[in-house]
DNA sequence: CCACAGGACGGCT
DNA sequence: AGCCGTCCTGTG
Protein backbone atom coordinates (compact mmCIF):
# COMPACT_ATOMS: atom_id res chain seq x y z
CA UNK A 1 0.00 0.00 0.00
CA UNK A 2 1.41 3.44 -1.09
CA UNK A 3 0.25 5.38 1.82
CA UNK A 4 0.91 9.20 1.26
CA UNK A 5 0.55 11.72 4.28
CA UNK A 6 0.32 15.12 3.75
CA UNK A 7 -0.89 18.02 6.11
CA UNK A 8 -4.26 18.99 5.49
CA UNK A 9 -5.21 22.67 5.81
CA UNK A 10 -7.45 22.66 8.69
CA UNK A 11 -4.17 20.78 10.58
CA UNK A 12 -5.77 17.60 10.18
CA UNK A 13 -3.40 14.87 8.17
CA UNK A 14 -4.37 13.29 4.91
CA UNK A 15 -3.71 10.14 4.14
CA UNK A 16 -4.29 8.72 0.93
CA UNK A 17 -4.28 5.48 -0.65
CA UNK A 18 -5.63 3.90 1.87
CA UNK A 19 -7.43 0.36 1.47
CA UNK A 20 -9.77 -1.48 3.40
CA UNK A 21 -10.22 0.18 6.47
CA UNK A 22 -13.87 0.13 7.74
CA UNK A 23 -14.25 1.89 10.78
CA UNK A 24 -17.64 0.91 11.86
CA UNK A 25 -16.23 -2.72 11.42
CA UNK A 26 -13.00 -2.23 12.92
CA UNK A 27 -13.98 -0.58 15.59
CA UNK A 28 -17.00 -2.52 16.58
CA UNK A 29 -15.85 -5.87 15.88
CA UNK A 30 -14.88 -6.56 20.04
CA UNK A 31 -11.47 -6.50 19.65
CA UNK A 32 -11.37 -2.95 21.24
CA UNK A 33 -13.25 -0.53 23.86
CA UNK A 34 -12.59 3.18 24.04
CA UNK A 35 -13.30 3.97 20.50
CA UNK A 36 -16.99 5.69 19.82
CA UNK A 37 -18.48 6.52 17.16
CA UNK A 38 -19.13 10.77 16.94
CA UNK A 39 -20.93 10.63 13.39
CA UNK A 40 -21.10 8.86 9.73
CA UNK A 41 -17.43 7.56 9.22
CA UNK A 42 -15.95 8.96 12.12
CA UNK A 43 -14.66 8.10 15.15
CA UNK A 44 -13.36 9.61 18.53
CA UNK A 45 -10.42 7.24 20.22
CA UNK A 46 -8.93 7.24 23.45
CA UNK A 47 -5.17 6.01 22.97
CA UNK A 48 -2.18 5.92 25.29
CA UNK A 49 -2.48 9.61 26.43
CA UNK A 50 -4.17 11.12 23.46
CA UNK A 51 -7.81 11.59 21.94
CA UNK A 52 -7.47 10.66 18.68
CA UNK A 53 -10.15 11.57 15.82
CA UNK A 54 -10.66 9.61 12.75
CA UNK A 55 -12.78 9.97 9.91
CA UNK A 56 -12.79 8.38 6.30
CA UNK A 57 -15.76 10.37 4.44
CA UNK A 58 -14.84 8.22 1.20
CA UNK A 59 -15.37 4.99 2.61
CA UNK A 60 -13.36 1.74 2.96
CA UNK A 61 -11.25 3.04 0.21
CA UNK A 62 -9.68 6.14 0.18
CA UNK A 63 -8.58 8.90 2.20
CA UNK A 64 -8.27 9.29 6.42
CA UNK A 65 -8.51 12.56 7.82
CA UNK A 66 -6.75 12.22 11.25
CA UNK A 67 -6.85 14.99 13.79
CA UNK A 68 -4.34 15.58 16.51
CA UNK A 69 -1.28 13.79 15.37
CA UNK A 70 1.87 14.86 13.67
CA UNK A 71 3.05 13.41 10.67
CA UNK A 72 6.00 11.89 12.33
CA UNK A 73 3.53 10.25 15.13
CA UNK A 74 1.47 8.69 12.35
CA UNK A 75 4.45 7.17 10.63
CA UNK A 76 6.08 6.46 14.05
CA UNK A 77 2.72 5.29 16.06
CA UNK A 78 -0.86 5.38 14.09
CA UNK A 79 0.73 3.05 11.05
CA UNK A 80 1.65 -0.04 13.31
CA UNK A 81 -1.55 1.15 15.87
CA UNK A 82 -3.65 0.45 12.73
CA UNK A 83 -1.31 -2.16 10.91
CA UNK A 84 -1.90 -0.22 7.94
CA UNK A 85 1.10 -2.31 6.52
CA UNK A 86 -0.54 -5.40 6.08
CA UNK A 87 -2.54 -6.08 2.62
CA UNK A 88 -5.90 -6.88 4.26
CA UNK A 89 -7.29 -7.47 0.26
CA UNK A 90 -4.54 -10.35 -0.13
CA UNK A 91 -5.98 -11.83 3.12
CA UNK A 92 -9.33 -11.42 1.92
CA UNK A 93 -8.58 -12.74 -1.15
CA UNK A 94 -7.28 -15.42 0.12
CA UNK A 95 -9.32 -16.67 2.94
CA UNK A 96 -12.64 -16.19 0.70
CA UNK A 97 -11.48 -19.18 -1.88
CA UNK A 98 -11.91 -21.68 1.17
CA UNK A 99 -15.58 -21.84 1.27
CA UNK A 100 -18.83 -19.49 0.51
CA UNK A 101 -19.86 -18.95 4.15
CA UNK A 102 -16.42 -17.81 4.78
CA UNK A 103 -16.63 -15.99 1.55
CA UNK A 104 -19.53 -14.22 3.13
CA UNK A 105 -18.47 -13.62 6.22
CA UNK A 106 -15.00 -12.16 4.96
CA UNK A 107 -17.08 -9.32 2.67
CA UNK A 108 -19.59 -8.94 5.86
CA UNK A 109 -16.75 -8.06 7.54
CA UNK A 110 -14.92 -6.19 5.03
CA UNK A 111 -12.59 -3.10 6.26
CA UNK A 112 -12.19 -4.77 9.62
CA UNK A 113 -8.46 -3.99 10.64
CA UNK A 114 -6.34 -5.98 13.31
CA UNK A 115 -5.35 -3.10 15.59
CA UNK A 116 -2.26 -3.09 17.67
CA UNK A 117 -3.09 -1.93 20.82
CA UNK A 118 -1.19 -1.24 23.91
CA UNK A 119 -0.72 -4.19 26.03
CA UNK A 120 -1.07 -3.65 29.69
CA UNK A 121 -4.49 -1.93 28.54
CA UNK A 122 -5.18 -4.59 26.21
CA UNK A 123 -4.73 -7.41 29.04
CA UNK A 124 -6.92 -5.91 31.88
CA UNK A 125 -9.61 -5.37 29.08
CA UNK A 126 -9.70 -8.91 28.22
CA UNK A 127 -9.35 -9.99 31.99
CA UNK A 128 -12.75 -8.07 32.18
CA UNK A 129 -13.87 -9.93 29.12
CA UNK A 130 -14.55 -12.95 30.98
CA UNK A 131 -18.14 -13.94 31.41
CA UNK A 132 -19.29 -10.44 30.57
CA UNK A 133 -20.84 -8.56 27.20
CA UNK A 134 -19.11 -5.84 25.11
CA UNK A 135 -21.26 -2.47 26.40
CA UNK A 136 -20.39 -3.51 30.34
CA UNK A 137 -16.47 -4.10 29.41
CA UNK A 138 -16.55 -0.89 28.12
CA UNK A 139 -18.19 0.59 31.12
CA UNK A 140 -15.53 -0.79 33.30
CA UNK A 141 -12.43 -0.13 31.06
CA UNK A 142 -14.22 3.81 30.98
CA UNK A 143 -14.65 3.61 34.89
CA UNK A 144 -10.90 2.35 35.34
CA UNK A 145 -9.56 5.09 33.31
CA UNK A 146 -11.42 8.43 34.82
CA UNK A 147 -10.56 6.68 38.40
CA UNK A 148 -7.02 5.60 38.06
CA UNK A 149 -6.02 7.46 34.69
CA UNK A 150 -4.29 10.67 34.20
CA UNK A 151 -6.40 13.12 32.40
CA UNK A 152 -5.96 13.93 28.86
CA UNK A 153 -7.36 16.81 26.84
CA UNK A 154 -7.23 18.39 23.24
CA UNK A 155 -8.77 21.59 22.61
CA UNK A 156 -11.95 21.28 24.80
CA UNK A 157 -12.37 17.60 24.88
CA UNK A 158 -10.95 15.79 28.08
CA UNK A 159 -10.58 12.61 28.92
CA UNK A 160 -8.63 9.81 30.83
CA UNK A 161 -5.22 7.68 29.89
CA UNK A 162 -5.84 4.26 31.04
CA UNK A 163 -3.31 3.73 33.79
CA UNK A 164 -0.36 1.71 33.92
CA UNK A 165 -0.01 -1.43 35.66
CA UNK A 166 1.57 -0.63 38.90
CA UNK A 167 -1.02 1.95 39.77
CA UNK A 168 -3.43 -1.06 39.59
CA UNK A 169 -1.41 -3.18 41.01
CA UNK A 170 -1.79 -1.14 44.02
CA UNK A 171 -5.03 -0.47 44.24
CA UNK A 172 -7.89 -0.95 47.02
CA UNK A 173 -9.81 -3.96 45.95
CA UNK A 174 -13.06 -1.91 47.85
CA UNK A 175 -11.97 1.50 45.51
CA UNK A 176 -11.81 -0.63 42.22
CA UNK A 177 -15.04 -2.34 42.81
CA UNK A 178 -16.73 0.79 42.27
CA UNK A 179 -15.65 0.63 38.82
CA UNK A 180 -17.97 -2.75 38.34
CA UNK A 181 -15.46 -5.06 37.34
CA UNK A 182 -17.44 -7.73 39.70
CA UNK A 183 -15.35 -11.07 40.57
CA UNK A 184 -12.62 -9.91 37.99
CA UNK A 185 -11.34 -7.22 40.67
CA UNK A 186 -9.07 -9.63 42.40
CA UNK A 187 -7.49 -11.01 38.95
CA UNK A 188 -6.97 -7.50 37.74
CA UNK A 189 -5.26 -6.66 40.85
CA UNK A 190 -3.35 -9.47 40.98
CA UNK A 191 -2.28 -9.70 37.42
CA UNK A 192 -1.35 -6.34 37.31
CA UNK A 193 0.78 -7.15 40.03
CA UNK A 194 2.74 -10.14 38.80
CA UNK A 195 3.71 -8.66 35.48
CA UNK A 196 7.21 -7.13 36.70
CA UNK A 197 7.95 -10.68 38.58
CA UNK A 198 6.84 -12.85 35.84
CA UNK A 199 9.05 -10.62 33.58
CA UNK A 200 5.97 -10.49 31.18
CA UNK A 201 5.85 -7.83 28.63
CA UNK A 202 5.30 -7.55 24.85
CA UNK A 203 9.01 -7.80 24.26
CA UNK A 204 9.56 -11.47 26.24
CA UNK A 205 6.16 -12.39 24.48
CA UNK A 206 7.00 -11.64 21.35
CA UNK A 207 10.37 -13.74 21.63
CA UNK A 208 8.64 -17.03 22.27
CA UNK A 209 6.99 -19.07 20.51
CA UNK A 210 3.31 -18.39 20.65
CA UNK A 211 2.28 -21.71 22.89
CA UNK A 212 4.76 -20.71 25.39
CA UNK A 213 3.93 -16.93 25.27
CA UNK A 214 0.26 -18.48 26.15
CA UNK A 215 1.32 -20.44 29.19
CA UNK A 216 3.16 -17.60 30.48
CA UNK A 217 0.06 -15.09 30.48
CA UNK A 218 -2.07 -18.12 32.01
CA UNK A 219 -0.09 -17.94 34.97
CA UNK A 220 -1.70 -14.50 35.77
CA UNK A 221 -5.01 -14.84 37.48
CA UNK A 222 -8.30 -14.52 35.10
CA UNK A 223 -6.47 -15.51 31.80
CA UNK A 224 -7.29 -18.53 30.33
CA UNK A 225 -6.97 -19.61 27.01
CA UNK A 226 -9.20 -17.34 25.04
CA UNK A 227 -8.31 -14.17 27.12
CA UNK A 228 -4.51 -14.92 26.53
CA UNK A 229 -5.38 -15.63 22.71
CA UNK A 230 -6.88 -12.08 22.48
CA UNK A 231 -4.07 -10.32 24.46
CA UNK A 232 -1.91 -11.83 22.10
CA UNK A 233 -3.84 -10.99 19.04
CA UNK A 234 -5.01 -7.28 19.91
CA UNK A 235 -1.81 -6.37 21.22
CA UNK A 236 0.01 -7.13 18.22
CA UNK A 237 2.18 -9.77 19.56
CA UNK A 238 0.89 -13.24 17.67
CA UNK A 239 -1.19 -13.46 14.31
CA UNK A 240 -1.41 -17.32 14.78
CA UNK A 241 -4.22 -17.50 17.28
CA UNK A 242 -7.32 -18.33 17.25
CA UNK A 243 -9.65 -17.20 20.67
CA UNK A 244 -12.39 -19.22 20.54
CA UNK A 245 -15.33 -17.81 22.68
CA UNK A 246 -19.08 -18.95 22.62
CA UNK A 247 -19.69 -17.73 19.34
CA UNK A 248 -16.39 -18.53 17.86
CA UNK A 249 -17.28 -21.94 19.16
CA UNK A 250 -21.16 -21.40 17.69
CA UNK A 251 -19.78 -20.51 13.81
CA UNK A 252 -17.08 -23.02 13.78
CA UNK A 253 -19.68 -26.50 14.96
CA UNK A 254 -22.31 -24.60 12.97
CA UNK A 255 -20.06 -24.33 9.34
CA UNK A 256 -17.11 -27.50 9.97
CA UNK A 257 -17.49 -29.28 13.05
CA UNK A 258 -20.93 -30.16 14.15
CA UNK A 259 -22.60 -29.53 17.62
CA UNK A 260 -20.09 -30.95 20.92
CA UNK A 261 -16.78 -29.68 19.48
CA UNK A 262 -13.88 -29.72 21.95
CA UNK A 263 -11.99 -26.11 22.37
CA UNK A 264 -8.74 -28.85 21.15
CA UNK A 265 -10.48 -29.73 18.40
CA UNK A 266 -11.82 -26.23 16.93
CA UNK A 267 -8.43 -24.77 17.43
CA UNK A 268 -6.51 -28.01 15.76
CA UNK A 269 -8.76 -27.38 12.81
CA UNK A 270 -8.44 -23.83 12.19
CA UNK A 271 -4.80 -24.12 12.62
CA UNK A 272 -4.66 -26.66 9.48
CA UNK A 273 -7.81 -25.05 7.20
CA UNK A 274 -7.05 -21.61 7.54
CA UNK A 275 -3.43 -21.78 8.15
CA UNK A 276 -1.21 -18.63 8.67
CA UNK A 277 -4.65 -16.16 8.31
CA UNK A 278 -6.03 -18.01 11.43
CA UNK A 279 -6.57 -15.21 13.18
CA UNK A 280 -7.89 -13.17 10.79
CA UNK A 281 -10.39 -15.84 9.49
CA UNK A 282 -10.87 -15.93 13.40
CA UNK A 283 -12.00 -12.12 13.81
CA UNK A 284 -14.59 -12.37 10.45
CA UNK A 285 -16.10 -15.15 11.80
CA UNK A 286 -16.81 -13.76 15.00
CA UNK A 287 -18.22 -10.82 14.25
CA UNK A 288 -20.63 -12.41 11.17
CA UNK A 289 -21.60 -15.00 14.21
CA UNK A 290 -22.32 -12.48 16.32
CA UNK A 291 -23.87 -9.85 14.29
CA UNK A 292 -26.22 -12.68 12.88
CA UNK A 293 -27.15 -14.11 16.01
CA UNK A 294 -25.31 -17.72 14.01
CA UNK A 295 -26.11 -20.48 16.29
CA UNK A 296 -29.22 -18.75 18.44
C1' DC B 1 -39.57 -11.56 41.06
C1' DC B 2 -36.91 -14.62 37.76
C1' DA B 3 -34.12 -16.11 33.54
C1' DC B 4 -30.31 -15.29 31.00
C1' DA B 5 -25.63 -13.91 28.94
C1' DG B 6 -20.68 -14.57 29.21
C1' DG B 7 -14.81 -17.38 30.55
C1' DA B 8 -11.86 -18.71 34.52
C1' DC B 9 -11.23 -21.55 38.21
C1' DG B 10 -11.42 -25.18 41.47
C1' DG B 11 -13.32 -29.42 43.07
C1' DC B 12 -14.83 -33.57 41.58
C1' DT B 13 -14.66 -37.92 39.13
C1' DA C 1 -8.30 -35.43 31.02
C1' DG C 2 -13.36 -33.83 31.12
C1' DC C 3 -17.59 -32.13 33.58
C1' DC C 4 -19.91 -28.72 36.25
C1' DG C 5 -21.14 -25.33 39.87
C1' DT C 6 -19.87 -20.77 41.11
C1' DC C 7 -18.44 -16.10 40.44
C1' DC C 8 -20.90 -10.37 39.15
C1' DT C 9 -23.56 -7.23 36.78
C1' DG C 10 -27.02 -5.61 33.80
C1' DT C 11 -30.95 -6.39 30.76
C1' DG C 12 -35.51 -8.17 29.27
Amino acid sequence: MDLRIENGTDGKLIISNVRDFNLDHTFLCGQCFRWKKIGDNKYRGVVKDKILYLSNPGGDDGSLLVENSTREEFEEYWMEYFDLGTDYGKIKDVLSQKDPILKEAVEFGRGIRLLKQDFYETMVSFIISANNRIPMIMRVVEKIATTYGKPIEYLEDRDFSFPEAPVLAEADINELALCKGGFRNKYIIGSSALLDELNINPGTLRLMDTGAARELLKKLPGIGNKVADCILLYSGIKRDVFPTDVWVKRIMEELYLGRGASFLQIEDFARSYFGKYLSYAQQYLFYYARENRIGT
